[in-house]
DNA sequence: AAACTGACTTCTC
DNA sequence: GGAGAAGCCAGTT
């Protein structure tokens, strides 16, 4: 759906997460022009049906912390893939320390 | 146009 | 650091 160019723009900045990287939803929204609007990111995520053109999976909470994700296993799957692409993991969280993505 | 919802964030206990 | 409550933003109904 079209909805607006807020989510044109927070694909964007999605898409833009180098791999074996991730970003909070907070960054993500700052990046996109509408800081605070985490939860509305959040929402284009979920809408979002092309996982290979916007790479949700690297998308995490502000602690690093996994959240939703709409396809494959969920947050399982999400944290696999992000594993794979060499994102350091505590337990059930990101190591954003390690793997947080710090935008030029 | 108003109200509700949601893959969030931050404060306080 | 964990649990609970309040606040914000955009989208959907």
């Amino acid at each position: 759906m079209k909805t607006s160019g807020f989510s044109s723009r927070v694909y964007a900045v999605v898409a833009a997460i180098p791999s074996g990287k991730v970003a909070t939803y907070g960054q993500i929204a700052k990046l996109a022009g509408a800081p605070g609007a985490a939860r509305a990111v959040g929402m284009c995520m979920r809408h979002n049906k092309d996982t290979k053109a916007v790479p949700c999976h690297r998308v995490v909470g502000s602690t690093g912390k996994l959240t939703g994700y709409a396809y494959g296993d969920g947050i399982p799957s999400k944290r696999k893939m992000l594993e794979r692409e060499g994102v350091k993991f505590k337990n059930e969280s990101v190591d954003l320390t390690l793997s947080g993505w710090v935008p030029a």
